[in-house]
DNA sequence: CGCATGTTTGACGATACTCAATGTGTGTGG
DNA sequence: CCACACACATTGAGTATCGTCAAACATGCG
């Protein structure tokens, strides 16, 4: 668990190429032309891998970048006075991390990294002034940030009136549909968050988690193997979670 | 609980101005010239008043306006598949609602008036463009999506972590600090919303936050008259509510 | 003034938490 | 390569907080 000096500086590296990133689709580049992708391109740098519970920024920090992932995991999280910690996200390849910081010009939240993770550190300040040429761009942004607030309030819904089970069926459910979206497969994939994230951000104890997980394999709702899931009945899991039928749904 | 005919239609009406605006400094003009100003009015209608119980956009509708509280107060809610709501925020004069459509094209919730309110009707299309010439209203426009993620956040950890007593204390000290911000008392106001929406925000049963409130008022740290609070002991409440002192704090 | 809606209060019970012990995996160093 | 240690995960037993059910009471709108 050790960090880098300075969390997030991403030591200086090779550039990130957004027109080659398979990513492109799913992360800032939507919808831009080819020559504003190189514009894009710029201001971006691309992290060496940062191992498992490295830093990307910590809660009060100044805020300067955002992040995208380009490949691993991260959670943000934030403190409570006595200390113990509330994870408010996980991320995945494409997402962006570090928007809540915008506003008052500081991290309300630390960020990180759950496994060996690669992201790109956009730079804010060169960010905004490119969202001031580039209207696709602004655009873009705005429609992160409007999914993250329209996501942290289903989180909102969860949290306040579903049952434990739902909770972690409700979990499960928008993993999966998370990696299909990144073409991988929706019904087997590895957890790399600990029982521990998994319970603290459904607001559950970890022994919940625990027997929930017991209770699903013996209904035969999905196979659990330490930190591999085979979701083997993802419709009756998905009655389980009591989402609505998406209406929409992108990334 | 009447509604209008096409909801957030908010029929054509006065000219809303900003610049005479008591609330420019908590609205989208902070930080924008005269002569910009000028422009946002140029799209902004402000809406005749609605009577309590109004629906500004419903779940599933299409979005096309932000709308800025005026006078009044709105909630926003999720109706859940099995037909019971879930409030994800309530929003006071200056604030901005209907941020988490942008990104779907269709509002993710819905939001209805709590008492007679007036709001302003934002086209998006037209902001959006606006924003494009303006860049301290694209700024500004981030800064207020940025804090709503932010604050989203917050609620998270009061769902996650929090005990039904620090919910309460915490929901009566931050509804404190928005009145004051805004130039009313902080210690005495009235609540707009029911004890049932109250306890729906909070995750909480009703008689739960009815208890509450009783418990409070024998402990001396409020002074309750149906809808009329009046906080007696802030400091005490304060601490009852477990949140950190406040670094910053802007809206 | 009266009905409907909202609120308070009480008794009881369930879901999920705490505490505790055992079991399993992972990584490190001999 | 194995053994040990540490962190993580599972399972069980008992309990507390908060939800549900129910009834009385207040409030306010028409």
């Amino acid at each position: 668990m050790d960090e880098p000096r300075k969390p997030g500086t991403s030591r200086p590296v090779q550039q990130a190429h957004c027109n080659n990133c398979s990513l492109s689709t799913l992360c800032l580049p939507v919808s831009l032309g080819l020559t504003d992708i190189d514009r894009l391109d710029t201001i971006i740098s691309k992290s060496s891998p940062l191992k498992k519970g490295a830093l990307l920024f910590d809660q009060g920090q100044a805020f300067s970048s955002i992040f995208a992932v380009r490949a691993g995991s991260v959670k943000t999280y934030t403190v409570t006075p006595d200390g113990d910690e509330q994870i408010t996200g996980f991320y995945f390849p494409g997402e962006l991390i570090g928007l809540s910081g915008i506003d008052s010009g500081q991290y309300p939240n630390a960020a990180r990294v759950l496994e060996t993770t690669t992201v790109c550190n956009i730079p804010f300040a060169r960010l905004d002034d490119l969202a001031g040429e580039l209207p696709e761009l602004r655009r873009q942004i705005m429609r992160t940030m409007s999914r993250e607030i329209r996501d942290d309030q289903q989180m909102l819904l969860l949290l306040s009136k579903k049952t434990a089970e739902q909770r972690l069926a409700t979990f499960l459910i928008r993993l999966s549909e998370r990696f299909r979206i990144r073409g991988y497969s929706r019904t087997r994939f590895r957890l790399s968050m600990s029982r521990n994230e998994i319970a603290n951000y459904l607001g559950l104890a970890i022994e919940t988690v625990s027997r929930l997980f017991t209770r699903f394999q013996k209904s035969g709702l999905i196979q659990v193997e330490g930190k591999e899931i085979d979701i083997t009945d993802i419709s009756q899991l998905y009655l389980q979670s009591g989402e609505c039928p998406n209406l929409q749904q992108t990334t």
